[in-house]
DNA sequence: TCAAAAGTGTTATCCTTACACCCATGT
DNA sequence: ACATGGGTGTAAGGATAACACTTTTGA
């Protein structure tokens, strides 16, 4: 292979949605299967919806975002937010790393109620734990979690090539993952990817070291957690970052729910979110005293029990309180 | 003048800074005096530091952001974290509003301490209140807002279309800027100033919609607080809504401080990014109790007072708590 | 009759807020 | 002496977190 000289690559700029909804106490999110941009053997992977930009198009690019999701996916979306613009050489674009184009990734995170209408054709709602299966903690970590996870990030640490290193992998890692003393915050979805990634315990980081010509001994047996294409499941992880984080102090659950809803069923949806479980009477106290929501009259009786009350969104609660979110466990105190 | 058919139009990207000190109790940005791109008069305009996205440069885009901030302005960031997207089309870009070059403005936010060392040939140190006026309350609202700024937004919430709308105008005023009952929230800069852009209130509104070609008359008396050109005001928006919001819950006040300072110096800092004043004792037990600082034994005789023990910020922290920040009142109960 | 979920009530604890007050230094 | 800022103590109120317990339905 020669040397050449190249023209300076070409920027190219694209949109991602990470569009999240809560089924049946699972928080999903919407995928279509594809050829992963940043493999070059042209494998095929999980991949969140695209679309370029068009230059000339809309006068925002939410607006964009909005039409081409509606295209590719039939669904129309309430709740858009810009998440991050990634643009990391050699975690998005295919080709070798040096190739003749650069591309930036204006991710949004979209929240949708699922239809049985929406999704066309080849988009599939896929389970959002199924690739970031660390982040669930309602029954406890799962076993995996301190059986293979954080030995692998032990040797990781060790690993390191001096001290200084050493100990500041650690802190990352004490402070990521709620080791050493450190308190588990589900907020830090993100940089617990980042770290893994990092520390070469997910796919994603194999597959850019093998293009990069870096040579590395194939991982025995890969974390639980799926693979997505491109920089996909990092965008995934800050979506769900956000989220929780979102959900404290702005009434973003509702957008996942139907316009009624009960208590149980509006708990359920937090946590599937925020991967804890929450003290059932503590949260309808917080949720009913905060002004969030109001009984309407009527009752569900299908619950499995005792029929609950149905309750709305009290829109009014925007106007009368500063920050107006669902409160988990913990926060007042750190 | 001839219609004629166009390429569709290039992108172009870039990269701005909004770089952050606070010095003698004043926060400031780092501008640079130059045309307003977005104005076809080819006015000069106070800018943030830009600089093109070189698609075959570094490998991460903050890396590009240093670099060339650095050779701007001589200054080495410390904390960098990447803010928004803009794209808006008739924001950003100059000559007709459906030119032939869309711009993208990745945004960043920068945390310095001023030093006479940094800030090269044309860069200056403003202060942000001058933009941003209505967001200092540190001696309560200033003047203006009672006498000019409400009277103002109340014409507007009255020349609504309809009642739907203008009940919608109504609740955005309020929830924004505190009005009718509810309270001010310190941290919806950005909300702010897009509600004054919208209802014209800004000198910005008036280029960009004659530029658009929409006739408007020329606004008797501009609302106090210096325009800025492209869309950077509400980048500087942004950057103190994200400044205010991130203050309470992770410890980057200290990126804006000497590794030894006075409580009262570090009270100072919050305040004046905040915008709202502090009560003292209540204040140093937070941050004293909250683990964020620990005293060192020397002492700063030069108060003006009885001299203060110097404090530094306790790494430590970070390990201990989940999210460590300073805390204002009113946090808890909303 | 039992399981499952809906609801109610109470209490201890911690954090925030707001006071009042004393200390050390320079002018 | 007094102004300025540093520093301590305490008490009221509110919110959270952890209990235990009753009620109403469907299977």
């Amino acid at each position: 292979m020669t040397v050449r000289r190249r023209d300076p690559p070409r920027i190219e700029v694209g949109l991602n949605a990470v569009i999240v909804a809560v089924t049946d106490h699972r928080p999903r999110v919407l995928t279509l299967p594809g050829p992963d941009p940043a493999d070059p053997g042209g494998g095929t992977a999980d991949l969140l919806p695209y679309g370029p930009l068009d230059p000339g198009g809309d006068r925002t690019l939410d607006l964009t975002l909005r039409g081409w999701v509606r295209a590719q996916t039939r669904l129309d979306l309430g709740y858009v937010e810009q998440l991050y613009t990634f643009g990391d050489r050699g975690r998005l674009e295919g080709g070798a790393p040096d190739g003749e184009v650069r591309t930036l990734s204006v991710a949004y995170l979209a929240l949708a109620r699922e239809s049985g209408s929406g999704s066309a054709a080849r988009a599939r709602w896929k389970e959002i734990y199924a690739y970031l299966p660390w982040e669930d903690g309602r029954e406890g970590r799962p076993d995996f979690f301190d059986r293979v996870l954080v030995p692998r990030l032990e040797r990781w640490i060790d690993a390191a090539p001096n001290r200084r290193e050493r100990e500041e992998r650690r802190d990352r890692a004490a402070v990521g993952f709620g080791l050493y003393g450190s308190d588990w915050d589900g907020d830090r979805v993100l940089e617990r990817y980042e770290l893994l990634y990092g520390a070469g315990l997910v796919q994603e980081a194999d597959r850019d070291r093998r293009r990069a010509g870096v040579s590395c001994e194939a991982d025995p047996a890969p974390l639980p957690g799926r693979p997505m294409g491109a920089d996909h499941r990092r965008m995934l992880a800050t979506a769900l970052g956000r989220i929780r984080g979102k959900i404290r102090y702005r009434p973003v659950v509702f957008e996942l729910l139907p316009p009624r809803f009960t208590l149980l069923q509006l708990q359920r949806v937090v946590e599937a979110l925020s991967g804890v479980e929450l003290h059932k009477q503590n949260f309808r106290r917080l949720v009913e005293r905060g002004g969030l929501v109001e009984g309407t009259g009527e009752v569900e009786s299908r619950t499995g029990g005792r029929p609950a009350e149905l309750f709305r969104f009290r829109r009014e609660v925007l106007r009368e309180r500063r920050a107006p979110g669902v409160g988990l466990p913990g926060i007042g105190s750190g």
